[in-house]
DNA sequence: AACGCGTGGGT
DNA sequence: TACCCAAGCGT
């Protein structure tokens, strides 16, 4: 839930979640859609569709357990680098470098000297990153790296009036240069497919079992664009058509087998 | 390797 | 107000 996601934001839906859906086992006893309908507006739907794919794998692969390796996760849909040296490092204490966005801003400033690291992750962070990692403690140095960066070293307003490590960190010794590599890519938003599909899922979310296209139409006006969207939601499993000119969230009894119901 | 993918709060 | 950014991932 927190991959591009802020964990303030996360916080109360986690646990709604985790209230719902206690183990593995629980998740992937849901049918998919519920997993999406329950993801509200934290964003990024198809990672609800992966975790809970990854739900039914721990079931089928790992005896409902969640896997104590960072090979063995990193092998789960939605979960990547990070999420795997994460999850074995905080919940079963591998050793190993996690390396957010966080962190990758503080080793960038405190140690490399620039204002920000790269937009995308490169070998030489990964070394860096190896490198600091403690061999006592290791839990520990990932955890307040990466709070560090979340409370104090902060993209836009670090708080380097009480940085605890202000005088060996080497962006303030350089002076504080401004950043300059390359631009991030930003991301559009405005008559953007991204928004149209966010705004046909909410929708789906809303409403309680299928939805006739008829209604699916009153959201966007392109119509090339709109059936583009919600061609492309089903093609990513986010959604399912239902008869003839309905759709859904993916899973319930109904959707995609027009011989239920005789 | 660059790109597409949601949403909302902060500056 | 318009960005900017957020415990990234899959293709």
């Amino acid at each position: 839930m927190s991959q591009q996601t802020p964990v303030t934001r996360v916080a109360p839906l986690w646990q709604e979640w985790m209230a719902r859906w206690p183990t593995p086992a629980d998740l992937a006893a849901a049918p998919a859609g519920d997993a999406v309908r329950h993801w509200g507006r934290l964003g990024y739907p198809r990672r609800a569709l992966r975790l809970h794919a990854a739900a039914v794998e721990m079931v089928e692969r790992h005896d409902g357990d969640v896997p104590s390796t960072s090979e063995e996760l990193l092998a789960l849909p939605g979960v990547g680098e990070y999420t795997a040296a994460a999850v074995a490092a905080f919940a079963f204490g591998e050793r190993i470098p996690v390396i957010d966005t966080n962190i990758r801003r503080v080793e960038a400033r405190a140690v490399t000297g620039v204002q920000f690291p790269r937009p995308s992750l490169s070998a030489a962070e990964r070394a860096l990153a190896a490198e600091l990692l403690p061999h006592e403690d290791h839990v520990l140095w990932n955890a307040s790296s990466m709070e560090f960066g979340a409370v104090m070293c902060t993209a836009k307003a670090p708080a380097c009036g009480e940085c605890p490590v202000l005088d060996l960190c080497a962006w303030q010794q350089a002076g504080a240069p401004a950043y300059d590599g390359p631009a991030r890519r930003g991301q559009a938003w405005a008559g953007t497919d991204r928004m149209v599909r966010g705004k046909l899922l909410a929708v789906l979310r809303e409403r309680d079992g299928a939805v006739p296209h008829d209604d699916l139409r009153q959201v966007w006006d392109d119509e090339v664009q709109r059936e583009r969207c919600l061609d492309s939601l089903v093609a990513d499993g986010l959604v399912d058509l239902v008869g003839d000119d309905s759709f859904a969230l993916p899973g319930h009894a109904l959707a995609g087998d027009v011989r239920c119901g005789w």
